[in-house]
DNA sequence: TTGTAAGCGTTATCAG
DNA sequence: CTGATAACGCTTACAA
């Protein structure tokens, strides 16, 4: 039934050796050779034994992917969930396949990190997850594997070890801040979220003082807001908090769903927006087309990231230029809609 | 570094068979020399090598969840990821890994399905998409490794043949009608989703079917309407179909996000749900919460259904209890909220 | 109840 | 350039 390195050399008429080493693409083989036995390889549906490739020292072909579950809709999930698309097809292309998984056991606490490794399951990580334990780095790097850090900064490990792929939130929030004031709002209130201990939004607001300072208009504490990540608390800032509400001309929303119900509760308010008020949100999610109106956001560049994230973890597993790290925090866009 | 059988036979003063047995729980082994090697086992951090042992015959640990990407935020797309985020839970507990990908590869179109086969990565195959190809269910078969179907039935395989768990998506239509039928409902739109070639939408349209005429209500075809499963479609339904909308006294919106636009559309418009008109959504979206008025819709038991998918096809895995099919088809239920 | 030895499919070393 | 042969870590007859 399943076809083996042996199977092959019976039909070539050559040793077992010589077709693993045809196979993969051995110096020592003519190309004569190489082309007779990968034909036959071919014609007889021959894939590698995973588990004796992996024993007998080579790769399985597994890249654990390590994330964080969050079971809310939007924000860093939705997100998260979008950018793992994009690495299980840049993975596939290489033919590894993409493990997925939680840092830890949901029961147990116990690492699943460690497990992988002393399990010999994979050949790197790719990590999305600020929150893993610095003993968990500590393993990873004993171990000798690769791995590529996505997103956003490691909390427990200085970023300066590893290869890493982040998205500058600080110019995201810079972005969208200058974007507003570039319309001339003077007064900007940003709205985040308090969901996550992650530092993406800190970074965004950060971004935003910045813009107002280069400008030359005042930090008003109170302009900062942050509420639930979600459709409503956008929809009820109006309740929450009328009186700044009602005296700023620009509002900066670190997530595009809260964006999203602040619009729907000015339309209903009879506020004009871009006229009165001008609105910009952030994550470039697939409702943003759909507002009214269609809502202005910063995007990242998340398909980019997983692209340059996937081919440097399998140079990395290959080996190939791994002398030094490869660290590279890419520009959000700002996508232009017609809520600013 | 890494620990072996070997090592813990030395440490033990045994054979690394029975080191072997003993973690394998052989019923040949005293419980004494049991407690006392995986006593060690524990100690030194033992992990079995994944790749020899699914060299040697035994299992690799890792089960297929083979699924399609869609690019939506919601209906399906939701639904699917969150199941996705339920089944790794269940197969963590089991110490077993989930390796998520696509039925084809994406640029090649070669079948992963069979790529996996060939390569014995894997012991068994959750599948959560219904356009496999026969010839895929065929090489399944011919390996032996267990199936278990998801969510809905495949296009290509006699369900009879499968292990499977669905929800009912008949029962689920047929709910959502009744509900608005108890409440004195007459007239009852319901607007479906174009967007997906599966077979729920029209069990869900059949259950509607089948409601009214249990209720001596007539069936009329205009009140049938298949839209864009998107935000703006249930926003925009007033200009559509606005004829419709004016003549109906309740809708059964077959996903949640097109319920959801609509419901800011009848609210600028001065409509009050539920007074002047109910509505009820489908799939229990966490965005239901937050709509205005609260969603009433139909939940399908996600939870349930990856808990019984798992540990069947562990137990499949692991022969047992493998003489016959399992096949269940679970019953959605109705989560009351205000728009009802 | 335990040990010995063969074998799983691959890669790597060493001869030729 | 190619072929034997050992080795990877584990399971599993077969022996004891």
């Amino acid at each position: 039934m399943k076809v083996t390195i042996k199977d092959i050399a019976a039909v070539a008429g050559v040793s077992h050796s010589t077709v693993s080493r045809a196979l993969n693409d051995s110096p020592q083989i003519s190309q004569l050779t190489k082309d007779k036995i990968k034909d036959i390889a071919r014609t007889m549906n021959f894939e590698f034994n995973a588990g004796a490739r992996s024993l007998s020292g080579r790769k399985t072909g597994n890249i654990a992917v390590i994330y964080q579950a969050q079971y809310d809709q939007f924000g860093s999930s939705l997100y998260v969930s979008q950018l793992f698309i994009e690495l299980r097809h840049f993975l596939e292309r290489m033919e590894m396949d993409a493990i997925l998984l939680e840092a830890y056991h949901p029961e147990t606490g116990a690492s699943n990190i460690s497990r992988l490794l002393r399990q010999q399951k994979i050949d790197g990580f790719l990590i999305v997850h600020n929150n893993i334990t610095g003993k968990d780095y500590e393993s990873i790097k004993r171990s000798g594997l690769p791995v590529v850090q996505l997103h956003m900064p490691p909390l427990y490990c200085r970023k300066e070890e590893l290869d890493y792929f982040f998205t500058d939130h600080f110019m995201g929030g810079r972005m969208a801040t200058e974007h507003l004031i570039s319309l001339g709002c003077k007064r900007i209130l940003t709205v985040l979220s308090n969901d996550f201990d992650s530092l993406e939004f800190k970074e965004r607001t950060l971004g935003y003082k910045t813009a107002l300072e280069d400008h030359g208009i005042k930090y008003e504490e109170e302009l900062v807001v942050a509420v639930d990540c979600t459709y409503l608390r956008g929809y009820n800032l109006f309740n929450s908090i009328p009186e700044i509400i009602s005296n700023v001309d620009g509002i900066f929303f670190q997530t595009d769903i809260q964006a999203f119900g602040f619009l729907t509760a000015a339309r209903e308010k009879g506020i004009r927006i871009p006229e009165d008020l001008k609105v910009i949100g952030y994550d470039d999610a697939p409702i943003c087309e759909s507002t009214i109106p269609p809502l202005t956001t910063i995007h990242q560049p998340r398909k980019k990231l997983a692209e340059l994230a996937c081919d440097r973890i399998i140079d990395l597993v290959n080996k190939r230029n791994n002398e030094s790290r490869i660290q590279e925090v890419l520009f959000p866009t700002l996508v232009l809609r017609e809520s600013s």
